[in-house]
DNA sequence: TTGGGGTTTAAACGGTTGTTTAATACACTT
DNA sequence: AAGTGTATTAAACAACCGTTTAAACCCCAA
């Protein structure tokens, strides 16, 4: 079996080179319709169709289809592995550094829905985590969410007890996140024609300003919540 | 501000009666199955055999699996029909009926997530519409989001723009939901034993308190983003 | 008792799933 | 040129999927 792969590469880019070896192709074939399918969904006749190669290949490279996800999703941790963490030097003002933290948000898990496929595939784990990949996933996201908890207790100013701090940035997180779990539900709410399907393309929004309703929103909820 | 009892939920008096016919039976047999493996991963032949009945009796008596779904979420829909609208006299204060509004989806969505299987198939088609249903549960949901719509309204209390309005009742919601669409995330943010799986259970959130900080932080947030 | 319509049943259908097999093709050393 | 280990291939595998079939069953009217 192939020992030399592209998951021991470092790729601070996501997708930086199209594939020549065969369990390489099999990974970038595989990702976007594990991404997109979920890993059930997904069939390995599909992936190899894709990848160009025959069915037996990813039994003979991987094992069996669990271990090709698992190494999926790893490849996928190690090509964003560095755009996860703390970016440039952080603004010393806490509800600019809460801003900054809520844009990034919207945009890599919201506007990048149809964004490469290793942010998509990540962003998955944390709606339903597989056995397999919940720590790496849980790891891969922890700078961040510490960052953001940090940013939540810095805006809120005082000492605050630690479950509180929690739910705060559960609040902060929720607010983006629900555009991305339940899309439709912004429609569900507000679609007047009951008949017609309009439903609102999540890509219409003006990102720009949600985040900074958001922000807003979050900064006055937080300093109200901890009264 | 009243926090002393939770009322009402989203649909909490469904499972009339135990079924005796065979359709009924498969009905009732589907329904968790549904409700917890969404429709493609739940089997007709796990369905009959928690049924008791023949594998061939879902086609014979709903044409196809497709249907026996569809049919399904519709009697949910009218086990839940009257719980979700309007209950009882809703209070003056438009801060109290939010904090009821609140609790309702907190209760019903996040604790329900082991309750009645009508009120989780529902919500699962928040999450992932399935394009037959689509409508019923738009429909079914309407009542509801009006209600919450109105509210928001009513703590901003000046008018404000309608995508703006929209977009606070999405920040509402999404506290809420995360709880439910993502409920690994608190794990994922606050678990220190990074080897041990301490998942925390959503059962042992203080869900009094919760609807309290989300209340708080939901009111003081409204206000400050309209500004 | 004799049908006959509605219902249930065991069995099989064709299709798809992940996986395995055995033969073949290739690259490289001796 | 022969041998060796790796990689690829077409084909088949067993298991499962939703669905169909045709015979058996049940209850009741004629």
């Amino acid at each position: 079996m192939d020992t030399t792969s592209i998951t021991s590469e470092i790729g601070t880019t996501p997708a930086p080179a199209p594939p020549q070896g065969t369990r390489d192709r099999i990974i970038y074939a595989a990702g976007p319709i594990f991404a997109e399918k979920g890993f059930e969904a997904a069939t390995v006749r599909d992936i190899c169709l894709a990848a160009d190669v025959n069915v037996a290949s990813i039994n003979y490279h991987f094992g069996d289809k669990q271990n090709l996800y698992h190494e999926t999703v790893l490849y996928a941790h190690s090509c964003c592995r560095d755009s996860v963490e703390t970016t440039a030097t952080p603004s010393n003002d806490p509800l600019v550094r809460l801003r900054t933290l809520i844009e990034r948000i919207l945009f890599s898990m919201v506007v990048n829905q149809d964004g490469p496929w290793q942010v998509r595939l990540l962003t998955n784990e944390i709606q339903q985590p597989t056995d397999t990949c919940r720590q790496l996933v849980r790891d891969h996201f922890r700078p961040f969410f510490d960052e953001l908890t940090q940013a939540v207790a810095d805006v809120a100013g005082k000492s605050v007890p630690d479950e509180v701090l929690s739910t705060l940035a559960m609040s902060v997180i929720g607010q983006c996140m629900i555009y991305r779990f339940a899309p439709e539900t912004h429609a569900m709410m507000f679609c007047q024609e009951s008949g017609v399907d309009s439903q609102q393309d999540p890509q219409n929004i003006d990102l720009v300003k949600l985040a900074d309703i958001v922000t807003k929103f979050s900064i006055a909820g937080i300093r109200a919540a901890i009264d």
